[in-house]
DNA sequence: CTGAAAGCGCTTACAG
DNA sequence: CTGAAAGCGCTTACAG
């Protein structure tokens, strides 16, 4: 059976909170004593229980992460270097993939405060969570408006959507059609549709939204460009906010016998590893994922270690432009 | 402050054994007094402390899954499905990227014993884990043999080695080059490189090997892919064991100005839905992501479940080959 | 420098 | 049908 510190304790022949204080490196203990007990935990092949330790600190130094799948580059690649910065500050990620249903995101919600997480980084739309930050419980949203309170972490956006759609004008794109995730809510990143749409009216030109239903599903990317084909026989710019949006368009204008970038140019979104190694002729604006991640584990870090105010409420961090060969 | 059981017990006029009863439903209460501290619960906004209850039951319902890193779209899938499942369980995922190090994942073993987890799924190569399966931790490896006794999820891979090969031989070329992770290491996706062996020596050719140093680094792949057209100019078939190595190669290839398939074939690996989406134009071996997920937490859910004996120790999953225009 | 006692928030025999 | 007591494995005042 596993060893616990009475063990220790009676190996060591002294009190179990004398294992503790060497556990903890915490009062005085004599090296003699100090000894004893490392010699009986290596013995007895002792660690400690972080269950016990976290009910009594009332700190378990677990973080939630609430995303929509991990299936997505950019989640995927966001995932590990949130978990990989948490690792290394001594926190501790527990995974939850919403798929963006509402319905799991509030499980999961409840499931993370049950499991008395320190804090969560939220990359979904929950807006059960407001309540909850109220009871001072640390959270950061990473590309969501979550509440006046919640500190939001995204990159430029608007610069991002403003320079792709400049781009396809610039380079002779007379009808560049926007596509875009479904959206109800008011997101950050709506706010590279809300370029399109500015800079396509300075230019005198009308902007066209196409949304994709179900933003995960290939299926339902392919036919949505079916479906601007046939709309919009006379598209020659495209504007995807989501590089696996402008890979399903260009599959489908290939498919069409439509060169790209001879005849339909081609900006993404996102800029993840994945995507320049699986498609580097993609031109795309890139994210900075890491330093996102990083942002947003050291203001999550700030309102753990207590401090709620002076928190910095908004955090847009600076986007690339990656030029390739679609446009 | 958060509600406890002794509140909702006060609020309602009850003992905390009686709301635990009602919370857990279990033993005999009177539809009155449930209503009573259900009604209490409510208003007091109860839910209930797992640590406080992993602590008493001794069982965490948590899961650590060792991985490289998600940011690899093959991990990155196998994670969203892996957590998926777990959560339609009623288990809680704790997620850890180890980068293939061996320093990481011991690390990042002692912490989820440290937590108490009742279950680990492991994708990378950690040696240290047979120890304590011992203790009848339950544990479930995914393509890495850890020891006899540690149970291994994988697909075919040797049949989906000697697909690519004969497809690559079958199609004419003469040169076929094998690209695979670097190695040390005797590990299920090791067959793939196997069968191309076989394949090649039955056809009266010789193989030729290299490995990518840095497995996940786009650079790494990218020089020795500059390495190979320098060392071998006549090579005109490519089986890389991923689709990274693959795309990777090509990408370097066109820089050469070489056309493929016409000069050269490509065949990759994994076939996930992201290299479907990004590069629907490879020829690919798919693995049955869902299913290994699927089935690895079956045989790890039999182990919580004090099912240690009778485990199939290697669960060998059907692979596809995805035809692109690669070949 | 070290130990006995109390308590973190629950659950479960055991009584009644 | 309900409650008082003990205990899960730790840590931390408080004494000495």
């Amino acid at each position: 059976m596993k060893a616990k510190i009475g063990d220790v304790a009676k190996s060591a022949g002294v009190s179990p909170t004398t294992v503790s204080r060497v556990l903890n490196d915490r009062g005085y203990i004599s090296d003699k004593t100090r000894e004893k007990v490392q010699k009986a935990m290596k013995e007895l092949n002792y660690f400690p229980n972080d269950v016990a330790r976290s009910l009594f600190k009332k700190r378990s130094n677990l973080i939630g992460i609430i995303l929509p799948t991990t299936s997505n580059p950019f989640f995927g690649e966001l995932t590990f270097h949130l978990e990989n910065i948490c690792n290394s500050l001594g926190y501790k990620v527990l995974l939850c993939n919403s798929l963006n249903q509402m319905d799991k995101e509030e499980r999961y919600l409840e499931m993370l405060l049950r499991n008395q997480v320190d804090g969560i980084i939220v990359g979904t739309h929950n807006q059960g969570i407001l309540d909850y930050h109220k009871q001072n419980l640390a959270i950061v949203a990473i590309d969501r408006y979550l509440s006046d309170t919640v500190p939001v972490v995204s990159s430029d956006n608007y610069e991002g959507g403003k320079i792709a759609t400049e781009l396809l004008i610039t380079e002779g794109c007379k009808h560049v059609v926007l596509i875009d995730s479904v959206g109800e809510l008011e997101t950050p990143a709506r706010l590279r549709r809300n370029a399109y749409v500015d800079i396509m009216l300075k230019n005198g030109k009308k902007p066209i939204i196409y949304e994709i239903p179900k933003i995960f599903d290939r299926q339902s990317q392919r036919e949505v460009a079916d479906i601007i084909f046939t709309e919009h026989p006379e598209v020659d710019g495209v504007f995807a906010t989501n590089d696996l949006f402008a890979a399903s368009f260009i599959a489908e204008a290939k498919k069409r016998g439509k060169d790209v970038p001879g005849q339909i140019k081609v900006v993404g979104y996102d800029g993840t590893e994945t995507v320049q190694t699986l498609f580097p002729e993609l031109t795309t604006i890139k994210q900075p994922i890491n330093l996102m991640a990083k942002k947003a584990i050291d203001i999550l870090d700030r309102q753990m270690e207590g401090e709620f105010n002076n928190l910095q409420l908004e955090t847009s961090l600076p986007i690339t432009l990656l030029r390739g060969s679609t446009t």
